[in-house]
DNA sequence: TTAGTTGCAAATATTTTGCAACCGC
DNA sequence: GCGGTTGCAAAATATTTGCAACTAA
């Protein structure tokens, strides 16, 4: 695995500190909204700019080493696929609770092979995600 | 089928004008930003506030009449389960060229099980939105 | 008459952008 | 030094809220 700040240069991108920083950030928190990659990168080191957070997600997300994901209605979150908990995932979501259950792509497959059968269509399953209720939630399904 | 208005009424909202507009036009739009309905609404008779549609489009959801999706990684799209369009379905949208197809919730129905068995989740399948290529697109993936 | 609704304006919340200063390569 | 990057502030986009006037029942 070649390392990802080569990738960086390869594409024409510079490594620069704060880009170090958020790829840190973002890996560490598992899955973080861009607030919560500044808050993050603010406790370990000086300040970096909300709009360099943004722009640098961007960027990571072309090159792949982050993915992005709608687990709320609201904002999206960030999680890398790089790092120890690094790797490609769906997402199961509890609209009671909130829980977040990360799911190998795999155990969609026989889904995603189904789209593809029966309407062409290739799906992207490592950017789904499912909303519903969770073992918990289902017996009690209000907090 | 009790009629709409009677649900609402009985849950103790009153029946207005700009409702019956608001619900008309997700009908008829099939998939459409609040903008879109107001719009829409605007074209057949004097105006009405964004902020009606929002909180309108906010009380149709609780009372089951429509549903939003996520169908870009920006805003959301209403699609009603009444009228002669309306039914409960998920979408499969094409990243290439945007395309959006309603799929019935049977055909995810043995992925809703698996996550069933596997999980404990109880899936919310007619939220689900699918990202991917369709056939057309994966010849030719760029436009 | 009474309580739910609406319009309007202002407040929030999120994300993007212009641009000068800065710095990786 | 060149050209990609950053910080900052302002703009753009999206959604929510307070409140007085309005109106369905």
């Amino acid at each position: 695995m070649a390392d990802w700040r080569d990738r960086l240069r390869e594409s024409g991108y510079r490594l620069t500190p704060q880009r170090e920083l958020i790829l840190a950030a973002v890996e560490k928190l598992g899955h973080a909204t861009p607030e919560d990659v500044l808050a993050e990168v603010r406790t370990s080191s000086s300040a970096v700019n909300l709009s360099t957070v943004y722009r640098t997600l961007e960027v990571l997300e072309e090159l792949g080493l982050v993915r992005h994901a709608h687990l709320s209605d609201r904002v999206a979150t960030y999680h890398s696929l790089t790092g120890e908990h690094g790797h490609d995932h769906f997402h199961l979501v509890c609209r009671n609770c909130g829980r977040v259950e990360s799911v190998d792509p795999s155990v969609a497959e026989p889904f995603g092979a189904q789209l593809r059968t029966q309407f062409g269509f290739e799906a992207d399953l490592g950017h789904l995600t499912v909303f519903g209720h969770c073992t918990a939630c289902q017996e009690a399904p209000h907090d």
